[in-house]
DNA sequence: CTACAGTATATGCCGTGGCATATAAATCAA
DNA sequence: TTGATTTATATGCCACGGCATATACTGTAG
């Protein structure tokens, strides 16, 4: 009976949420902070760098999947990197519709860089109390309910 | 040598961090959609309904250290529920500068109301993943790296 | 009491995302 | 092929948060 699913309000869950949310906006609040001092650029942005490094070639609508944001959204976000000189948007043989997204050289040389920051950013702020097997533990767990929702299209936005 | 700190990129960390961030996304985005239709109000909205029912009384600052947003940003937020009467400005008998919020019977219902909502709406989210150990553990870990954050007042915005 | 530093909030401007819509291109039906 | 439908993206309008600033009030030094 531990756990109830409604009726008590599943004080469990609501509160994990609520843990979650308040975690998740300091540190993307602070990493962007951060990541604007050294490379002006803010959290969503360095996202957007990192992952077009790693896998090359995506389209705004991939994008947009992957970060539950909308293509719209998506579109304006790749606009103001495109902008910089960061990004390009490449003619998509295969589909005259889309563009196949890549970093500049100038882009990947920032990904690197805003990457190293990131990286030492997120150690400060959660190297202590996040490591060995309770980070293990708690990224798993992370990780699978990641998969849940997205194999659902849980919370994806329309436009 | 395991879960190095920088030079690697902090793969684990940074993993960790980006399923933070789809999780929340989507958990936020679906959430916010239920709420929406049932109620006419998103989850940053019920959040505020939600800490002004569990403890009255608070002030403009306190709502915003609580949820790590600016100042600015609150008063705005306070001032749209003042605007459809579910929430009132009371003078602060101590400093005139500030007031206390409170509820209206309107709010209060809507709270109680929407309360449900969430709490059914996460438990179909959540529940199959999350149950029993895994959610104790995940818990436990985001509560104590909240709890850390919120020591060292990382990620607190400017105004 | 007065001046001044500090505090609490409100307001303006800007950037960013959501949603609705527009446009172009691909796909499908006949 | 032609027209209808669907898909992929771009764009416009609105809501909301960040940051800078303005305003009102408090506390303190003299």
């Amino acid at each position: 009976m531990a756990y109830k699913s409604s009726g008590d309000g599943t004080p469990a869950l609501a509160g994990f949420f609520d843990d979650l949310v308040r975690c998740e906006t300091r540190l993307y609040n602070a990493l962007g902070d951060r990541l604007r001092e050294r490379h002006g650029i803010v959290t969503s942005q360095y996202e957007y760098l990192r992952r077009l490094r790693d896998r090359p070639g995506a389209r705004v609508a991939d994008l947009a999947t992957e970060f539950a944001i909308g293509i719209g959204a998506t579109s304006k976000g790749i606009d103001r990197l495109e902008k910089r000189g960061w990004v390009v948007r490449r003619p998509n043989p295969a589909d005259r519709r889309s563009s196949l997204l890549e970093l500049t050289e100038a882009g990947a040389e920032l990904a690197d860089a805003a990457a190293e920051t990131f990286g030492e950013c997120l150690a400060e702020l959660m190297g202590g109390t996040f490591e060995g097997e309770r980070l293990a533990v708690a990224a798993r767990a992370m990780s699978e309910l990641r998969a849940t929702l997205e194999r659902e299209r849980v919370g994806v936005p329309t436009g």
